[in-house]
DNA sequence: CTAGGGTTAG
């Protein structure tokens, strides 16, 4: 049916004469013209059989001797009524086994054209997943060409379609977005299949604009989103913090005649807890009480968000409340409930709660896992309870959980800073006789720990070591330039800094130099420090930030020069910076001058002028 | 499609 199109005369310089041979190669199947050229359509349909026999063989046999131009015999093969899907197996056949076949992207995709036509979009969805896992493929423009090749707007679509979704699944997110968009100019219609892929994809990568652009095209172009689509846009303005959006989201979502589910409301309050800053568990729990208002019931997920929340918000009352609350309506908690409430009395210091707690947890029936061994290793070791943490340690092992580089990392840091740095090494080939690598965390531990003994060389030496490796990371050099600070030896910690970052390819930041200027002023050397300054601004035209400004202040203060600490003071000021309580503790008369006073929790009020 | 630990420097 559809063959037609093509002469077969066009074939004469495709298949030179001894394309005859093909009747010596299988005298079984049935007349094949011997006479001379044009082919007849039993010549392919010859092929065609010897493909349905799957003859590979024969098949090679005759693509060595006789076929120069698969394209062109590929071509007649899809024309003719062959199964599509044979003249896929046959067109992977021929890419694997022929050397130096390519066949061109019309062919390829007229091939999937008429294996959208036959409906096989299981077929085309795996052959799309392949055809963009090879680096070396083609533009996205000449693959739309292709799709456009044909004019059934609708097989187009799909195929459109189907390429955005392997793109996104492939994680090529320029070329997701490239095909997102031609799709949009060609007027191919996507669907909401392929677009939430796309969009987890670019949101795991932290792209925010992009996913809100892929949002707002898909409103555009009118393709319906689902609960699904509109759940990943509602994360992405929360994990910006966009809170506002979010909730537009959610009221976009009624206008499209869906309704937020647990999901949604769930992102939104994770979005709130995790924004930062005075009453934000009041709004997360404002969204829970709309949320059962629209008749939506909390799930285990939404008390685990609220649990840590207030954890995170530094409310232990309101964390219990609500794990209470969860008992109350029979919902069972699951080890990251008790994650969450074992990490939150870690940090706060209640370790032995902690270890109730994990008590608790095993009596429920919840197995602890690595990450509550993590909390309770890290509350032990940031509370200097060593022995415990080894003990939890040890019993991590017995229970046959493998510990990670994190696990070592926290011990080692603990060894360090309680100036056991023989013992954190000590660890390290431990965990190396594990087989668990030594990131470059590991190695700023150690560093880190030989700076704060005093033994630079130490440190250097290991730093030294790491260079070969590609390890150094920014933080590295933070805690050498320290550590030569802290010796009075700031010009060396400079000479890191030129010598050493951005040779690396690292980009200093604020903290850098402030290093250097807070290393200068400790050396009493102010000029050195309005030199880092003076870099700061010009080389990497990083502006003063409040703790830069702060470095400096205590640095003129020390030396008495209150003038100039004022003036300094003044232009933070004048900047917009608003002054910390580090600022207040510096330069306290300069600012109660101006009006400031710190409030009960050492939050800074100006009373005098404020605009 | 939503939730937990994590680390060195601040």
């Amino acid at each position: 049916m559809l063959i037609k199109s093509r002469k077969f005369s066009d074939l004469k310089d495709v298949f030179p004469r001894k394309f005859s041979s093909l009747t010596t190669l299988c005298p079984s199947s049935s007349p094949i013209t011997k006479s001379p050229f044009p082919p007849s359509r039993d010549d392919v349909a010859a092929i065609a059989d010897l493909i349905e026999k799957q003859h590979w063989s024969k098949l090679k046999l005759l693509h060595v001797k006789d076929i120069n131009n698969p394209n062109e015999l590929f071509h007649q093969l899809i024309s003719s009524n062959l199964d599509p899907e044979l003249c896929l197996r046959y067109y992977t056949w021929l890419i694997a086994n022929i050397r130096n076949t390519s066949l061109s992207l019309e062919l390829t995709f007229n091939l999937l054209h008429s294996l959208a036509n036959a409906k096989k979009y299981s077929k085309i969805r795996s052959f799309l997943d392949g055809f963009v896992k090879k680096r070396s493929d083609h533009p996205i423009h000449s693959i739309f060409h292709a799709i456009s090749l044909c004019d059934n707007l609708c097989v187009n679509s799909i195929l459109a379609d189907m390429l955005v979704l392997a793109y996104a699944n492939n994680l090529r997110l320029e070329s997701a977005l490239e095909a997102f968009k031609r799709a949009g100019y060609y007027g191919y219609k996507l669907s909401a299949l392929s677009c939430k892929p796309l969009m987890v994809a670019l949101l795991n990568e932290k792209r925010f604009a992009d996913v809100e652009f892929v949002y707002k095209e898909m409103i555009r172009r009118r393709i319906q989103p689902n609960v699904f689509t509109f759940n990943v846009v509602i994360n992405s303005f929360c994990k910006k913090g966009k809170m506002e959006k979010a909730k537009d989201v959610m009221e976009d979502m009624k206008v499209y005649g869906t309704s937020p589910n647990v999901v949604s409301y769930n992102t939104l309050i994770d979005g709130y807890c995790k924004l930062g800053g005075v009453g934000k568990m009041y709004k997360a729990d404002a969204v829970l009480k709309e949320m059962v208002e629209s008749k939506v019931s909390p799930n285990l997920t939404t008390f685990n968000i609220l649990i840590d929340g207030f954890w995170k918000d530094g409310s232990y009352s309101g964390s219990m409340k609500v794990f209470r609350e969860m008992l109350e309506q029979d919902v069972k908690p699951n080890v990251v409930t008790y994650n969450s409430l074992i990490n939150g009395l870690c940090s706060v210091g209640k370790v032995s709660e902690a270890t109730c707690m994990r008590d608790e947890m095993v009596s429920a029936g919840v197995e602890p896992n690595l990450i509550t061994y993590n909390s309770l290793i890290n509350g032990f070791c940031k509370n200097g309870m060593m022995k415990e943490a080894l003990d939890m340690f040890a019993s991590l092992k017995g229970r046959g959980i493998v510990p990670t580089a994190k696990t070592y990392n926290m011990l080692i840091d603990a060894y360090c800073k309680s100036g056991k740095v023989e013992d954190g090494f000590g660890l390290k080939e431990e965990m190396e006789r594990e087989g668990i690598v030594a990131n470059v965390e590991t190695y700023n531990c150690l560093i880190g720990g030989l700076c704060r003994n005093g033994n630079i060389e130490g440190a250097k030496k290991l730093f030294d070591q790491l260079s070969g490796k590609g390890l150094p990371d920014l933080v590295t050099y933070h805690i050498l330039m320290d550590g030569y600070c802290s010796r009075e030896e700031t010009r060396k910690a400079a000479m890191l800094l030129k010598e050493g970052i951005s040779k690396m390819g690292l980009k200093p930041r604020h903290l850098t130099y402030n290093i250097l200027m807070e290393g200068y002023c400790k050396e009493g050397n102010l000029k050195g420090a309005a030199n880092v300054r003076i870099q700061m601004e010009k080389e990497r035209r990083l502006r003063m930030n409040v703790a830069s400004y702060n470095v400096l202040l205590q640095g003129y203060s020390q030396k008495g020069k209150m003038e100039d600490a004022n003036r300094l003071l003044n232009e933070m000021l004048e900047k917009g910076l608003i002054p910390n309580r580090i600022t207040y503790e510096i330069v306290k008369a300069e600012m109660v001058d101006k009006g400031f006073v710190p409030d009960i929790e050492g939050h800074l009020f100006n009373v005098s002028t404020k605009s």
